[in-house]
DNA sequence: GCAAGTAATGACAGCGCTGTCAATAAGGTT
DNA sequence: AACCTTATTGACAGCGCTGTCATTACTTGC
């Protein structure tokens, strides 16, 4: 160590220096620069223009540590190539940054073990509250949440075991509907192109509730396409081609993970010359733009993921004002009947 | 329990009762079960079976206080409505996960003042570093960036005014090398077609570079649509769609803010019967996937901002290690020739 | 003028952890 | 046996802030 270093290199000013400053006790500068409890106004000011003169900043660590609320919310999601967490993230921000709260994020990656990792992880930063899509049933993780002792919210679905709250809606139940869609307008013999469902559960929910529904209507599945890696508009093109290449007579109609890969799907069907719903019928899910901007609009599931994430924040929130929100919140779908279908 | 107790309702254990516990001394846990320094490996044991025991969770907020490294770095994103930016965030999330860091989020709409306000805020959690995609060149926020003597880089751009460090490319010698390949393709009577560009100044960027690219040639750009709100494919639709109802004769090329305004583009075009790129050619920026599966590949630039979101969550990780990364670092996009020009 | 009440401020302790340095135990050397 | 290392452990202080309760200043009523 540096024997002769007088300027201990530059710490940041603390409030004990703002209220030194000032000519006020450290506490009253507490008082002054956070809550609004009987503080003087000419005291206020006083020290509002050391903090200022000072550039000090406060340190939350500190702060929160000698008792306040965290004001640090965590959130795990399983993935942010699929711009539906992000939407989901973007909801969840939004609110959250209107009472002054921030996100600390974690991925991960639709893996259950990494998935654990990041919530001990995460909970040693005492969050006030946690927002998580979960990627599987783990034990340990649940185990965890329940012994969390902080407001959770389960996001994307609406599990009845969830451990806190949910905010979302059936899967399941989105997949069925399709089905009856589908039914309803006349097509028999339909058939799935999804990508990898090991890990996307959600995914895999849809397409058993696209089984019952076909189920119900006394129908079968006809084919299904599962391909390896993340969904992608590319990959579900090259679903599309694959299952026609390989199966005669073709679908009457194809039931896509997602719309991205429905899109996909959509653009071979450009390329091959089949006209769309004459040809081949496509369905995706979601609701994206991209599908509803294509010259023949998809027909999917909205999804209000946006939405989703916010009132998500927005439990927490309530929580941690002694509210009691809902313990399981649907956010609804809404089919979109588009003209691929 | 015992009926007096000063117990408060069920405290999360600290690292005191886990020493207790396991019979040591407080620091000797802290040391048992953080860094490797001198424990003998059956005191090591003993801490970890109490902390299992108990249930421990670490308490970072106090640990980084008492002197230890934050591991929160501070992320400030414009946007996450876009793709690129939740592809940005994935590269930094992936990086800083390696080394057990997370980023803390705040999203400034591209509004400075916002911007501001969200770096103060997050400063106050003393994040062991800094990266932010700038909304603007605002003197406040420069100001607290130079002030805050953390390692700070500003992504997505390759600002030789940076603060600190840049990760990214220069938007300006991309919108250059847009200009350049359509001129070397033949084309001549050009457009452009962007969204809200008071805001998102790295399009402008791109807008400028690709007016110098054309003067360099000597020639103008023809016609310049500008759409209020934030870039989709549903806009660029509706761009194209309102030039060429304005315009005769129509441009031989139009050069879109990005891919997403672009892939618009292509629709109106599949609607509105235009051949690609024989009646009209296109362009975006981006690379993102949808553009590249196309029945029409679209003509682009991809950036690569997974690796910049990567390469920046480096740098930080690096510097916190004390190595000294260079300031400025290119992370080079590329031309993509696809079939629509 | 004095008791009683309210407003404003401060002293003190402690949140849970780690850095520093000292103390002790264990092992090796001559 | 006296001395020196090295390995292991602990005591203490304090990071920057806020909750609790005590203190002081200032009003107001009679």
């Amino acid at each position: 160590m540096d024997q002769n270093a007088p300027d201990p290199p530059s710490r940041r000013p603390t409030l004990s220096q703002v209220a030194k400053a000032a000519g006020v006790s450290e506490i009253t500068a507490s008082r002054a620069l956070r809550g609004g409890s009987a503080v003087a106004k000419t005291t206020r000011q006083k020290v509002e223009r050391a903090a200022q003169a000072l550039n000090y900043v406060p340190n939350r660590l500190a702060g929160t540590l000698a008792g306040g609320a965290s004001r640090q919310v965590a959130v795990i999601l399983p993935s942010l190539s699929n711009i539906v967490f992000a939407d989901v993230l973007k909801g969840l921000e939004t609110r959250l940054e209107d009472d002054g709260y921030h996100p600390i994020l974690g991925i991960s990656h639709y893996d259950a073990t990494r998935e654990e990792h990041l919530l001990r992880d995460l909970l040693s930063w005492r969050p006030a509250g946690l927002v998580l899509a979960p990627t599987s049933g783990n034990a340990a993780t649940r185990a965890l949440l329940q012994a969390a002792e902080l407001p959770v919210v389960e996001v994307m679905d609406t599990d009845p075991d969830a451990a806190d709250m949910a905010v979302g809606f059936s899967h399941r139940a989105a997949g069925r509907a399709m089905a009856h869609y589908l039914i309803g307008r006349g097509y028999r013999r339909m058939a799935y192109i999804g990508h990898d469902i090991a890990t996307d559960f959600r995914a895999l929910a849809r397409l058993d509730g696209f089984k019952d529904g076909l189920t119900d209507a006394g129908h079968i599945l006809s084919d299904t396409l599962i391909l390896d890696g993340p969904s992608s508009v590319p990959l579900g093109r090259e679903g599309l081609a694959r299952m026609l290449a390989r199966t005669t007579p073709r679908p009457e109609a194809v039931f896509f993970s997602n719309d991205d890969m429905a899109v996909g799907g959509v653009f071979h069907c450009q390329t091959a010359g089949l006209t769309l719903p004459h040809d081949i019928a496509l369905a995706g899910f979601n609701g994206l733009s991209i599908g509803q901007a294509l010259p023949t609009p998809l027909t999917t599931i909205a999804s209000n993921r946006e939405r989703i994430g916010f009132v998500a924040a927005d439990h927490i929130l309530r929580r941690l004002k002694g509210e009691r929100p809902s313990r399981i919140t649907q956010i609804d779908f809404r089919l979109l009947p588009g003209a691929t279908a």
